[in-house]
RNA sequence: GGAAGUAUGUCCGAGUGGCCUAAGGAGCACGCUUGGAAAGCGUGUAGGGUGCAAGCCCUCGCAGGUUCGAAUCCUGUUACUUCCGCCA
């Protein structure tokens, strides 16, 4: 939800908003007037309602004889008072429709245009180069008994898949390498709930236009979250934070589900693109004054997360057409394919401001002493799909995989993925 | 799955139709008192909306309803507690 307070005295800048993102303007307007209709209808509502109010005293202390005539004036009253506010409410309601509709306002700086009219910011690292033909993840991984497509596909169907062995253990490795640098940066670990209810899916704003690709039970009316930011974001909902000492920040531990509706033929192979996976998420809420601080904090901490595992990336500012509804700016890092011969985004960092705390109610006590809406802010620090890029950037001519060695102490101390050999793969 | 009970402010807790504009207590803050502290005394102590402001309006889990008037009566709903059943 946008402030209404800069929807009413600097609407030009929601505009702005708007038509960086290649949204409506036109909403604004109406925005606007529904807000002044709202108003209006309010305090109609307000004037009659003390009224009544004030009415009510006086049947309350008038003697027994004169009580029959009040009460039948009083009832007209309540009749009147009970329309206002139905009309209140529905020009509330009308304005939460129409206002629903304008997305958070882009930052200054970030670029304009659609999704190829991203800024680089930086590239990192050195592209692997090989001196033989490189495998592409899922042959090593097949070759290294660690990733089962097949099986899979057999047991839930396409865009499933088994993590076994050295696969399986590489995954758990990594999340807890993500997990101890989170932890030593002050984030609380939260294994989240992935089944949610509708309102708090709805307040996160993922069935917005994001609504197609989140899986939903229909029985129990509730949906499996696509990322633990859900669950992250509704965990403070309606409360008053207190963020004296600083930010708030979790690391939440979830498995993400994401139908992936439109996407079909697109990264088939492998465990790019898949319905199931998991992803230790960054989340922070913190005073909007700080925001785009630790939006830069939680970068870094990516950064340091791919430049560990010895990968090539790319650091890119996300541009307005393609953010999300609630993001302020994104920034996503992209980690070099080889096999691909492309970057691949590993993560992606947002910073929703005060939208998406508005929206649920997630406020904090401000130097005044007024409550205000928090930012907040979230980011990934590791999931499956880096295994593609790890396990493609580190092969050896044999189908070895090299450990970089930041993880190494999580796989008690395993230096290289070795194939197995032809009949242990047979049999598994 | 069945049955019963509970839900009030930061916390405990009173409150069965209008003196609820929510008692009382605890905690917290400030002041008085004190050499300093404790105790004592006094004052204050929720959120939201609207308005330039004074003010006004809303909120007793949540959503409806009855009524001139609802924390209180009715319906639905959610969470928690206890018991029974089922499963592990």
């Amino acid at each position: 939800m946008i402030d209404p307070v800069i929807l009413r005295n600097d609407p030009e800048s929601v505009k702005r908003s708007q038509r960086a993102r290649g949204n409506s303007e036109v909403v604004v307007d109406e925005a606007l007037a529904a807000d002044a209709l709202r108003r209006a209808a309010l305090t109609e509502f307000e004037t009659l309602r003390a009224e009544q109010n004030e009415f009510g005293k006086q049947v309350k202390a008038a003697p027994k004889e004169e009580k029959p005539a009040l009460i039948a004036q009083a009832q007209q009253l309540a009749a009147g008072v009970k329309a206002a506010e139905a009309r209140a409410k529905e020009a509330d309601a009308a304005f939460d429709t129409i206002a629903a509709r304008i997305e958070n306002l882009v930052i200054d700086g970030v670029p304009s245009g659609g999704e190829e009219n991203f800024v680089t910011l930086r590239e990192v690292g050195e592209r692997s180069s090989f001196d033989f033909e490189p495998r592409d993840h899922l042959e090593l991984g097949e070759l290294l008994g660690a990733i089962d497509m097949e099986r899979g596909a057999k047991v839930s169907g396409a865009r499933f898949y088994f993590l076994r062995g050295v696969g399986a253990r590489l995954e758990i490795a990594l999340m807890n390498m993500a997990l101890d640098r989170a932890m030593q940066h002050g984030f609380t670990p939260l294994i989240t709930p992935t089944l949610v209810k509708p309102e708090i899916m709805n307040g996160t704003g993922f069935l917005g236009e994001h609504a197609s690709e989140v899986y939903h039970l229909p029985e129990q009316d509730l949906y499996l979250t696509g990322t633990s930011e859900v669950a992250l974001a509704g965990y403070h909902a309606s409360e008053i934070l207190d963020l004296e000492d600083g930010a708030v920040r979790y690391a939440g531990w979830s498995t993400c589900y994401r139908s992936e509706a439109g996407s079909h033929g697109k990264d088939t192979r492998g465990i790019l693109r898949v319905h199931q996976f998991n992803k230790l998420e960054m989340f922070v809420y913190a005073d909007p004054a700080d925001a785009e601080a630790e939006h830069d904090r939680l970068v870094s901490y990516q950064e340091e997360m791919l430049q560990a595992l010895g990968l090539h990336y790319r650091v890119i500012d996300v541009a307005a057409g393609d953010l999300g509804s609630s993001a302020a700016r994104k920034f996503d890092i992209e980690a070099w394919v080889p096999t691909q011969g492309t970057y691949r985004e590993l993560t992606s960092t947002s910073n929703c401001t005060t939208y998406q705390a508005r929206r649920l109610s997630t406020r904090f006590r401000s130097e005044s002493g007024k409550t205000a809406p928090v930012a907040t802010l979230n980011g990934t620090l590791a999931t499956t799909r880096w295994l593609v890029a790890i396990l493609e950037t580190h092969q050896q001519a044999d189908g070895s995989v090299v450990v970089p060695e930041a993880l190494r102490p999580y796989l008690g101390g395993l230096e290289v993925l070795a194939p197995l050999d032809t009949d242990a793969r047979k049999k598994g």
